[in-house]
RNA sequence: GGUUUGGUAGUUCAGUUGGUUAGAAUACCUGCCUGUCACGCAGGGGGUCGCGGGUUCGAGUCCCGUCCAGACCGCCA
């Protein structure tokens, strides 16, 4: 036997008692007459005691261990005469009779503990012992109930499990493919699956009503703090719903969820905003609606008074900082340096301070009389001590780089409180978006996605104004998750293809299966995937979901722990059939 | 592909206009210490300043190149 228990869950009512424990020795601390032993496991820690007078060559041996030692420590729990308050075992330790080490530890490159000393590069590569921490166990602890509760509330509901195949087809649509060499069939290669999109629809073609599956998917492209090039998806399909049946049944999903892993409660419905509308009051279709900020459109005041900027911008947006108006010139010249860096690409700001004594300062007072930055107070609805920010030029980028300021500001302001959960569905996505540099239309969210039924007649004569049935649920300005009703007409699938650019044969040769699918009964269905990892993130008030994986890649791709990706030797390269250039 | 920040002791960092033997904290090692829990006290070891080149009497510091890492833009149907 190991252990009879935890290194968390001895309490003064088992005092007496006689127990062995087995763990990591946290710290040891030596007094000289006597040495304490922190042992911890993943439920704990507790403090084991040597006496140099009861116990000599013990107290000896654990005067000399290391740190994160495995030891194995038999003994009596006691009371302790000063009591830690700070751990739920502080009232106990363990006189100890008997200790094993079973396993000696170099010293570790940095500490084990909650504030880590260890950078970010030194953790990935020793993974093992990072995730030994406290706070990235807790993040996966969470990550685990979520999947749990997901399976739970998805099972209640009438869903199936059913897995798809990892090895599937490259498509030239969307995101680039991770591929794999085939070699049974050589000069031929699997691709891994994006999502499992079309396989799911298929299910639903099949009957299966209901499916779900939490499953890997892969795309090779940059990685970001909220993106890795292999991630989890709650992957889900429903037949016959339409739109307002599955943001019912997810939306239930989500508040599960929250309740069941968080205890937090959402008494009411989320909103819900039409992407258009999105766009014009936060120029964001995933909006961070914990805080207020909206857009204005103050093109018309600003028109015809000789400030030439302005006059050729197509759109001039303000947005009002509450109480800001106290910034000095420098927080302002900081702000302007941080929306022309190249990331955001401005080429300068407006402000307005709007004074307490009612009086208004703005950088541009050569051209706007007290009056017309009056009216701009008005339009936008500033109080006074608050700040006005203007930022014009082309609708669509202003919009943009608006939406990064905004974010900015609520983060300077701390208007973005981690333990506040603001959900939000956007619906009414555009189905299709101009790609300049293809000189083609590609589909926003897939090519599976069917248009609203009120916009088809515009599908021939202007199709970037078609609107889709396609939906996302964004929450604190992250998108969680999204999808769309689907087509289940061969007609129309072949015709969306056909806008996409696909010649009937590339369309046959791509996703024959699928259409030929469709002509065998395929009913009405719809669905919706969520990003496992962002939302456990979320869910954990962080930005980055790499804490959230157990063994993530770094920012290139890379994992610094096993050195992967990593050359093949020449054996392998000819059994595939494979020459590198 | 681009922008940007960084790379100095095991680790996290400081290092002034280019100038003596490159520092601090922590970790590690040794000794002392019987109620610590960030134990304390005394002492000690530990550096290819990412790598290559250049400027200079002299480079951790300036210049060029390169590699690595973080954040972001492009990209992510």
């Amino acid at each position: 036997m190991f252990r009879s228990h935890t290194c968390g869950e001895l309490r003064s009512s088992d005092i007496k008692t006689e127990v062995t424990l087995s763990g990591w020795v946290q710290k040891s601390r030596d007094l000289g007459g006597m040495t304490f032993v922190d042992l911890r496991d993943r439920y704990g820690i507790t403090q084991l005691t040597f006496n140099l007078e009861d116990k000599p060559e013990l107290t000896e041996v654990a005067s000399k261990l290391g740190r994160e030692f495995v030891i194995q420590a038999t003994g009596t729990v006691i009371e302790r005469s000063s009591k830690n308050k700070n751990i739920p075992t502080g009232e106990i330790e363990i006189l100890v009779s008997e200790l094993k080490i079973l396993n000696a530890a170099k010293t570790p490159p940095f500490t084990i503990e909650d504030d880590t000393d260890g950078g970010e590069e030194l953790r990935a590569q020793y993974r093992y012992l990072d995730l030994r921490r406290k706070p990235v166990q807790n993040k996966l602890m969470l990550r685990n109930k979520v999947a749990l509760q997901t399976r739970l509330y998805l099972d209640g509901e009438g869903f199936w499990d059913v897995e798809t195949p990892y090895l599937i087809k490259s498509t030239p649509e969307g995101a680039r493919d991770f591929v794999v060499p085939s070699r049974m069939n050589e000069g031929q290669f699997y691709a891994l699956p994006q999502s499992p999109q079309t396989f799911k629809q298929l299910l639903m073609v099949s009957g299966f009503d209901r499916y779900y599956q939490i499953v890997k998917c892969f795309r090779d492209e940059d990685l970001r703090a909220d993106r890795q090039p292999e991630f989890t998806q709650i992957d889900c399909e429903m037949a016959f719903v339409d739109q307002e049946d599955i943001l019912n049944t997810f939306e239930g999903l989500i508040k599960h969820l929250f309740k069941t892993v968080r205890n937090i409660d959402f008494t009411e419905a989320f909103p819900r905003m039409p992407y258009s509308q999105a766009m014009e009051m936060y120029g964001s279709d995933k909006p961070d609606i914990r805080f207020d900020m909206r857009f204005h459109d103050i093109t018309k005041l600003t028109q015809g008074k000789d400030f030439a900027i302005f006059d050729q911008s197509e759109a001039v947006i303000a947005i009002v900082a509450p109480g800001a108006a106290e910034y000095s010139r420098k927080q302002l010249d900081a702000l302007t340096d941080w929306v022309r860096r190249p990331q955001i690409g401005a080429k300068g700001m407006v402000y307005c301070k709007c004074n307490s004594d009612g009086t208004y300062k703005s950088s541009v007072d050569k051209f706007y009389s007290q009056e017309n930055l009056q009216e701009w107070a008005k339009a936008t609805n500033a109080q006074d001590d608050d700040l006005i920010l203007v930022l014009s030029g082309d609708l669509d980028k202003t919009r943009k780089m608006m939406s990064e300021l905004r974010l900015h500001m609520g983060n300077e302001l701390g208007l973005r409180n981690p333990n506040e959960f603001k959900p939000l569905w956007v619906y009414d996505f555009p189905l299709l978006e101009w790609d300049e540099e293809a000189k083609r239309y590609h589909a926003m969210h897939h090519p599976f996605t069917s248009p609203k039924p009120e916009d088809m007649d515009l599908i021939d004569t202007d199709p970037g104004k078609v609107r889709a049935n396609a939906y996302d649920l964004a929450m604190n300005g992250v998108e969680l998750g999204g999808g769309s009703i689907r087509i289940h007409d061969r007609k129309l699938q072949s015709r969306m293809f056909d806008l996409l650019g696909f010649t009937p044969e590339e369309a046959q040769a791509q996703f024959g299966f699928l259409l030929n699918a469709f002509e065998y009964g395929a009913p009405p269905h719809g669905g919706l995937a969520f990003g496992l990892d962002r939302l456990v993130a979320t869910m954990g008030g962080s930005e980055s979901i790499r804490d959230y994986i157990a063994f993530p890649k770094n920012n290139s791709g890379r994992d610094v722990m096993i050195d992967a990706p990593s050359p093949l030797d020449d054996g392998q390269l000819k059994e595939l059939g494979i020459k590198l250039g």
